[in-house]
DNA sequence: GTCTATAGATTGATAGAC
DNA sequence: GTCTATCAATCTATAGAC
């Protein structure tokens, strides 16, 4: 059954979100999942191979369920999507779960440095991120240069997982989506 | 001798930055400092205890090295002084030695949901830098409503933290730099 | 593809002498 | 304040049967 290996991919996505890769161990995952040791090993070669699917893992997740229906939603107008993005994102913050910050954003700080597959996956990622955003800012502001575009993009991109990483030290959500709100009417101000 | 406690300290505050709090060892802090396991005991009550210490730390080494300097420096016009602060943190980021992100952002996603002692801390200190920002705003730009400027100022320090996490994806010094300070530029005309 | 059992190393922390 | 020696738990990974 391959299905334990989708098991084990999504539970290790929540649990290296909330605790971390390094403090989480396999024993926790095999006990989430129910799955046995051996099961694991045949699955993936190592716990670095796990992390490796999940980066994967998340990236398709976010593109489903944060980006296509923000920038990607046709239904809205180029502003409007942005702000959706950022909407979207602040809404998902959950401090009674621990599920806060940006997942990609942890994972990058967790193993970007030890593992340069990983560390690939993501800055392309976050390129592709930026590279919408570019298009849609060309798109909505008249006489804007592709340079200037670019710049703006890459600065939401930094407002967005800065505004993550600092919103995690405040446990109040509806504090971290006003401020989410303001850092996006600022910015598309720029 | 207290030597070894801030010897310990130090070592530590640097080997969490580069691999993260979980997948430091003790042994490897031992074996880095020259301090034997027992006498880190004496000094410390747990390795969560030392993290608290490192905290503490860094928090009054980047208020000397890096705030001090930037926003603290009375030779520099305020905005002068903000480009300086990005300057001297996009600076500090190394990939040949690991040194890459801000190492208080990696302490806050490694401990802050884990410890309410380093959260807290944290909060605090980050609150003290945009509090610092916002002064500067409200004396540079004239007409600016004290609403706005601690609006201007938490986009600015979200922009800082963003950038170092998607920087410490790239592995370009330069690229880095340049990109800070194109990001500076932009968000002070907002 | 899945299981039980276990190896072999490493972990954070303690005991007790000096 | 500092040392050596060591504990008990936990870690990742493997062996070998079904």
């Amino acid at each position: 059954m391959a299905k334990n290996r989708v098991r084990l991919i999504a539970a290790s996505a929540d649990l290296f979100h909330r605790q971390g890769y390094a403090s989480t161990s396999l024993d926790e995952i095999l006990t989430n999942t129910g799955v046995a040791r051996s099961n694991f090993y045949y699955h993936f070669d190592s716990k670095l191979a796990l992390a490796r699917a999940v980066a994967r893992y998340r990236i398709e997740e976010y593109e489903i369920t944060l980006v296509a229906p923000s920038l990607g939603n046709e239904s809205l107008k180029p502003r409007e999507r942005i702000r959706r993005l950022f909407e979207l994102a602040a809404e998902a913050q959950d401090p009674e779960s621990g599920r806060m910050g940006c997942p990609l954003g942890r994972l990058s700080t967790d193993l970007a440095a030890a593992d340069p597959t990983i560390r690939k996956l993501l800055r392309a990622y976050f390129a592709g991120v930026q590279k919408r955003l570019r298009e849609l800012l060309l798109e909505s502001e008249p006489g804007i240069t592709p340079e200037g575009a670019d710049a703006r993009a890459e600065v939401m991109l930094c407002v967005l997982e800065g505004g993550l990483l600092l919103g995690s030290l405040r446990r109040a959500p509806d504090e971290i989506q006003r401020a989410g709100h303001a850092a996006v009417e600022m910015v598309l101000r720029l």
